[in-house]
DNA sequence: TGATACAATAAAAGCGTTTACAGAGAAGTC
DNA sequence: GACTTCTCTGTAAACGCTTTTATTGTATCA
């Protein structure tokens, strides 16, 4: 039904292993004997099954991602970040959720060695010495939004300067009393903000007593029910950094809903740069993210370790660590309150948007 | 260095054939064996290699999902739907953006039978007799957003029916004067979308005339420039549909720059749902798509059809139409001001988080 | 002219499975 | 006791490629 190299090969008069050279553009193929091939190919439609291709070769072209079960925008663009670098090398994308239940890692299973070439793992909690058993067979492994060590290269985003930026910000703009909407504390970029604000602070001489920080989830209206808790504080705080924009987009809600004005009567701001901090009201100030290049880096290095695996073996990184930067907008009260159309419009889409024309 | 079935086998004292029965639970085999193999197998740590597995049993247990290269969370929804189906069913999901020049259509080869065995493809602007060549070689695809007709199964929303009831909702309130933003014009939910205006206006013995259509992409910006087109317009519309959300959320800021007021001066609607719904300034009047669910039953309904080719050739549909639901909130002046905190919350992550726990 | 090198190609050996087929016993039937 | 049936397991042939090795033919050189 569907030619195969044998088809091609009779149809041209040549053996299989001409086809295959000249499908691969391997070794020498004499001029003539290439074009006829190239034209039975044609003649045919005939594609290389990849999979044959796969199992022959010993590689298989394929790039593995692990993403949490989460219906978080912010990860769309990590995904689209991999997908281009992959799609770009040539190679495909093979997705896979994390299990439900954590801890039972049955991407472990579906990854194995000669199902893909290397594999990218992002914000996913897993353990040092469960990695380096998939890297010692052979299967390169990337972290992303993750950190374990013990030689098992990560990349991620500077959460601590962020973090920490973000404080100092508010801190010398006079706000002294400050409240802290954490995220899932078992996520390293969690802890790493709430670093970066703790010590941002005792730099100052502060403190962030333990009841100033609400325990949220990253996730809608987790931010709503921090809010309340801090609002009942007395004295009420300053300003709330959240510790991402959803949770501060319900922190504003929250703060309207309790009659207070946001700057005026108490400041807001998140984490992230995503798609909502440029539809809240005010308009969110918060960190951005190089997200789609966090997923963009991870795809290349780890397919620059797959190839060098089996090249020299060049030094890949053990650890790179992207920027991240403090975007002021009007939540914090910081800036002047006229608005520029520019900068007061999230820069969310905008990177992906310059390397891709738009479709739909 | 990593096992194989042969190693297996000679661990156990049988052969491979013995193995094989072993793990994919085929024949009968003697219980005793079966501890033997199946001990050997833990002692080994061996896993069925996927891709000798895949070229042997011609079928690679790998769904192929083709997707606009667009950062729309929206898509994000439904590649979730469709990640969810597949590993619910035991099969991966290889993942591929559509080529950069449309027309080129890369994936055709990318996804050649033999590498996966279905593909659904998401808004993607392909012809009938392109489709038919592929699933005439023996790989079911499903379209999903995107009907071409010509016995090629489509799974979609009702976006007709959507746009009608909300163009219907806004002549009920006394709006007469509408405006409507387009998104890309070749996309055919735009189309159906447009149809349902203009249809439920003619059944109100009114029109939609040409220059109270603004064109828009569906992008952020694009619907803040299509509104200031409309806004300069004698007399102005009253009520301002936006094809989504997005640009609906654009409309409303253009307005509020020019000085107007939502919903007092001007209403304005949009289509989706999405997360953006739920952060405009007033909440916004849209329409809710169940865009997950597409994603799910457009995976499911791909498998089905791939499993059915080597059972029973049982009947699949040709169409399937998702409902589309009007979400009543305060940007279209027509719900009582008093605000209760459910309904102005965006429904978007309701469907998958009570699937899944929560996890970032 | 015979030895040598080189280019081009054919032939064959994997790659790690599944599966059709065959064969060996054990068990059941008359 | 001979024949049939059934259960279990081994053997070997695919699956569609890549890659190594072998072979053939032709040009080069002393």
């Amino acid at each position: 039904m569907v030619a195969t190299i044998f088809d091609v090969a009779r149809h041209a008069g040549v053996s299989i292993g001409t086809v295959s050279r000249v499908t691969n553009n391997r070794d020498r193929v004499h001029p003539e004997t290439r074009e006829r091939v190239l034209c039975a190919i044609r003649e045919l439609n005939y594609r290389p099954n990849p999979v044959a291709r796969g199992l022959a070769g010993q590689q298989t072209n394929t790039l593995g991602l692990v993403i949490p079960q989460v219906n978080d925008p912010f990860y769309f663009q990590i995904v689209r970040g991999v997908e281009d670098a992959a799609s770009d090398a040539g190679y495909n994308l093979l997705i896979a959720s994390q299990p439900q239940q954590p801890g039972e890692h049955t991407y472990l299973s579906f990854f194995h060695r000669g199902h893909v070439d290397a594999m990218v793992l992002v914000a996913i909690d897993v353990r040092a010495d469960e990695v380096q058993a998939i890297t010692d067979r052979g299967l390169p492994i990337i972290l992303v939004q993750q950190d374990v060590g013990a030689n098992i290269p990560s990349i991620l985003v500077d959460n601590y300067y962020g973090a920490r930026a973000m404080t100092e910000h508010l801190l010398e703009h006079g706000y002294r009393r400050l409240g802290y909407i954490a995220g899932t504390d078992y996520t390293p970029d969690n802890r790493e903000r709430l670093r970066g604000v703790r010590d941002a602070l005792v730099d100052h001489g502060l403190a962030l007593p333990a009841d100033h920080i609400a325990r949220g989830n990253y996730l809608r209206d987790s931010g709503f029910r921090a809010m309340q808790e801090l609002l009942a504080l007395d004295p009420t705080p300053e300003a709330i950094f959240a510790a991402n924009d959803q949770m501060a987009a319900d922190a504003i809600m929250a703060a309207q809903a309790a009659g207070l004005s946001v700057p005026d009567d108490i400041a807001v701001v998140g984490f992230d740069d995503g798609p909502v901090a440029s539809y809240t009201n005010p308009p969110l100030t918060t960190v951005s993210q190089p997200v789609y290049e966090l997923g963009w880096q991870a795809a290349r290095l780890a397919l620059d370790i797959s190839r060098a695996d089996r090249d020299t073996a060049a030094v890949a990184p053990r650890l790179v660590q992207l920027p991240t930067k403090l975007v002021v907008r009007q939540s914090c009260g910081c800036s002047p309150s006229a608005l520029d159309q520019t900068s007061r419009r999230s820069t969310w889409t905008g990177n992906l948007a310059e390397r891709r024309p738009p479709t739909r």
